[in-house]
DNA sequence: GAAAATTTCGCAAACGATTGCGGAAATAAT
DNA sequence: ATTATTTCCGCAATCGTTTGCGAAATTTTC
């Protein structure tokens, strides 16, 4: 039961190799008859190629690097269900590793990917990532990039984004919409890019509105959300809602709520920016902007595919937000 | 910048492939200077083995395949993180492919790992996979196996699961100790073999207890669980206590919860088998009996390493459980 | 019936790395 | 000085597949 390899079925044929490569590609050089056989007996034998074999002689792998802090995350789990799909429509296979957002071990795996040599490499940096120098080198060494989410700020690689800015503004716009005068707005580690952007709209959006009595809260954990909720939640002053900035920072928030037993949207209002999953599992549901792993995914291998087709120049594309109504504000 | 080959290295220095080949390898054939010339070059033109030539003659790949229904999953995430901690640190590195509980996927991705010769599989199959031939051929194949989680009844294979049974009797006993008399059990699809056990060792447990009044009901979804839930809690009879076969019933029977305004652990109880990540969002937290998808990832990749020294005699292997205390109960 | 065109196939090199074997050069032993 | 050891290195085959080129074998053309 060993593996067929082309070898043995041309002994048993009593044909050359290269006769049998070509009938099984169905080449117009090889008679019908020999092709039949060839055929019969691959079948029987179960031939499939050596994709090493295939890919030593190619120089392509038809696999993809995905590099991402963590996969326990539904956000960068949706990413890489989407980018799995279409990547099995056009015969590619994904390597996943994880970076634990150590920028220590991100170096490790691209390395990984070099010797692996991948057709390209998805990467979401950590936040500690200054030295862009080794993502250089994948370039250099003809492997592509795309950078999603967490992108480094370089313009020579190709990014694919969150429209975080106007995911936060849509926030902002639907909380004056609805009258919000009193609003705690949680966002997460004050030193990560996204944190800014989402921070710098939504303020910037605000300001316009002086009446508004805006708190801005940060958060690095979940617990932390909870615990800065509970401290806002006064008997003499209750903010009238919460933005959240996060799905951590929701499920904290959330917990809080539930242990003062507020009721939504009666006693305050939420509105979260998220994937969609926890927003779901509430009642009510809760309203959010969404940011969506999985179309991030759809574009960010469109992306990489034009950089199969050579196309490489550095681009930077946006994925825009939807506001998905709940119950919660 | 093209990639360097030992073949490169071999011209600049005017010597042989070999030579370079076993310099970097230490050999002791070489000399010492010799070997300092060639680490010396191969340091600067950045040198790095190709991963496909290295496989194609060592018919070994340092890659597993990890095959689930989705990525989409907690359980399953936590699965992989353990697995692809071990992996790393053994060189190995993982194919992910998700079947979409399809049993024509997965025949497809059996393929695409027989292609790339994976050194192994870790499966978790979907509920309607009866076939068990295609597994049966990557064995033949020279590619061992190790099932997790869902796995078949067959005792050929090489299977790691959870403590089904002993996971529910101990939600059971849980329930029992608190003095629950009215409980409400809900649990997954029915015709699922994790379904069954857990369902049989609930059940043949709380036979025993003649005065307790139990209520089995099913549901195939989060939704299902928030109506079967909704039905049984009337003004005139509330179950006293809930249990939940998985994160699923969980979110789904919360859901519930706040929108009937039930306080916990008052008003009802609530213990759930799970990862841990969903019990932890709630206020109070769940009580649940953990089922560790990152203690099976650590069990599967053992098994996976043992099969990798020769040993692949199919066995069977358990996950114990462990009691979380909540305050939901 | 000879030349030309076509069909059908095999040789050999290549992808990049590894390794058994043998051989030249340098050193040691006699 | 001659033989026996080491030391050090290269040749060539191998893993499995692909492909340009050339060459039989066959068919067509005039």
């Amino acid at each position: 039961m060993a593996n067929t390899t082309l070898k043995k079925i041309a002994q048993v044929l009593d044909i050359s190799i290269s006769t049998v490569s070509r009938a099984l590609k169905n080449h117009p050089d090889i008679s019908i008859s020999t092709k039949q056989k060839v055929m019969e007996l691959a079948q029987t034998l179960e031939y499939e190629p050596n994709a090493m074999a295939v890919n030593l002689r190619s120089k392509n792998t038809k696999v993809f690097g995905v590099m991402i802090p963590s996969i326990i995350n539904n956000f960068y789990d949706s990413f890489i269900s989407a980018v799995e799909e279409d990547a099995k429509k056009s015969g590619y296979s994904l390597m996943i590793l994880q970076s634990g957002d150590n920028p220590e071990v991100e170096v490790e795996n691209l390395k990984i990917y070099r010797q692996n040599r991948v057709s390209g490499v998805f990467a979401c940096i950590s936040q500690e990532t200054t030295n862009m120098i080794p993502f250089q080198k994948m370039k250099e060494a003809d492997i592509p990039i795309v950078f999603f989410d967490k992108v480094p700020e370089d313009d020579s690689f190709n990014k694919i984004c969150l429209a975080d800015k106007d995911a936060a503004v849509l926030a902002a716009e639907t909380l004056i919409d609805k009258g919000k005068k009193n609003i705690l707005a949680i966002f997460g580690n004050d030193h990560l890019s996204i944190t800014k952007r989402r921070l710098t709209a939504f303020c910037g959006y605000m300001q316009q509105y002086k009446k508004v009595n805006l708190i801005i809260e940060y958060a690095n954990s979940s617990l932390q959300a909870e615990e800065k909720t509970e401290h806002y939640f006064q008997p003499k002053q209750k903010p009238d809602a919460i933005f959240c900035m996060s799905d951590e920072i929701l499920t904290g928030v959330m917990k809080t709520i539930q242990k003062m037993k507020l009721q939504l949207p009666e006693d305050t209002g939420v509105i979260a920016l998220s994937d969609g999953l926890f927003p779901k599992i509430y009642y009510p549901e809760i309203t959010y902007i969404e940011t969506s792993g999985y179309k991030l995914g759809k574009l960010a291998f469109e992306r990489m595919m034009e950089c199969m087709m050579g196309n490489t120049e550095p681009k930077e594309m946006f994925i825009t937000s939807r506001f998905v109504p709940g119950g919660s504000l």
